[in-house]
DNA sequence: TGCAAGATTTTTGTATCCAATGTGTGAATC
DNA sequence: GATTCACACATTGGATACAAAAATCTTGCA
């Protein structure tokens, strides 16, 4: 999920709280105590430190001062912007992506949407994982690094987002609209390309805006319970 | 620069030691030592590391394992790569802009402008930052706050590489630019203001790409220098 | 019984300490 | 005299320890 180089401890402490908070095995709002992690990771609150601090500039945890760090809650509003940003970058990565991108990447790609269409409605949680990372795959094919950065930070808030306000992720559509992107730019059609990524996109947000009610109320309570309770 | 909520000590490291950098008080290339850091601002290694940390993820630094933090030396193609995803990030805010903005946030944008014109052609270091603050002003007032961090953060890269490699910042077309883009905003003409960002941000990375030599080679020395002096 | 104020406990913020790794210098050998 | 190896030094990676702040629990009082 991230540069292989020499992963340092900090990063595979990083990359597993990515992953679970990805996989909705730590829920929205959710205390993340740092002995807590660390003992369960068998590392010291120093390693945790570093990468919650990591996790929170990705804004995929909001941490509080002195009160701790928790799984970030992405309110609609923050999600609407989080989705503008991220057609705005995807489209330029098809855009580079129809210039740059050659036959080992298409089949790089088709590789990963059979494994896509393989997990297709077993596992809801992986699915959308595998969902993301299709378009971050796309995004480093495309050359830029910086930009596959940034669509890497967006793709997993909208996994965040997705798992927070999606109750069931349908993603049998979404298989198929990653095959056609692929056709589109192996056919370096760059405003079919685009037109098709817009339109995948727009329907992804939908997915999300429109199924909101049950998760987030729920969520919401659990912060302020202590007050509404009483 | 940042959010104000509760500022912890590490916040007022990471902006100094981010401020230091765009202003060229810390050049690319230059040695990072924790503790020299702590020493000189008075606090422990812990919380030099964390700043360090952050300004990492932001690429404004890069560690080397064991090896420690130097200022980042963006390459040219690096240099590429981030102003494309600049322009793409700041043709969306403006996209943005003609809607939401209304005259009080114009009035903000032509005080910051002033406040250009005042320093032009007396500091350059200074004159980098509020030019990149204008900017980052823009991204902010448009409303999408997820768009602005991203803005902030290429736009402060581009600071750096404005640095780097444009030899004197001739920022005189450069404010002048500011305002007609403010005029554009105003008129609500999208096109206008997204032909006269990208135009704008064309001209700041022109410049940046042909004054390459002199400062890179020194920099670049500097880093091989041992091996090729003996 | 309900509320409030204080004490306790938990958890974060920060500093210091030890170990591991990389660098540079210097001596020994060819 | 040049090259290589080894040892000492410096600096980071990581863990532990201490202090401060917040949350919770308890107890006293109305």
């Amino acid at each position: 999920m991230r540069e292989q180089k020499q992963s340092t401890t900090t990063d595979a402490v990083y990359d597993l709280l990515c992953k679970a908070i990805i996989e909705q095995a730590l829920q929205p709002g959710m205390r993340l105590p740092e002995d807590t992690v660390g003992e369960q990771f068998g590392v010291s609150r120093t390693i945790v430190r570093h990468a919650l601090v990591r996790l929170e500039t990705m804004g995929l945890v909001v941490s509080r001062r002195n009160r701790g760090a928790f799984v970030a809650e992405p309110s609609l509003e923050e999600a609407q912007q989080i989705f503008a940003v991220r057609r705005c970058l995807e489209t330029e990565v098809v855009r580079i992506g129809v210039k740059t991108m050659s036959e080992p990447d298409f089949e790089q790609l088709e590789a990963h949407v059979r494994r896509e269409q393989a997990i297709k409605g077993k596992d809801g949680p992986v699915s959308i994982r595998l969902s993301g990372e299709f378009h971050i795959l796309l995004a480093q094919l495309s050359g830029n690094e910086v930009l596959a950065r940034y669509v890497t930070e967006v793709v997993l808030r909208c996994s965040l987002i997705m798992a927070m306000y999606a109750k069931s992720h349908s993603s049998d559509c979404a298989v198929d609209e990653h095959s056609q992107i692929i056709q589109a730019l192996r056919a370096a059609n760059p405003d079919r390309a685009i037109s098709l990524m817009e339109h995948h996109l727009g329907a992804v947000a939908e997915r999300a805006a429109f199924k909101k009610a049950p998760d987030t109320v729920e969520s919401i309570l659990s912060r302020y319970g202590k007050e509404l309770a009483h």
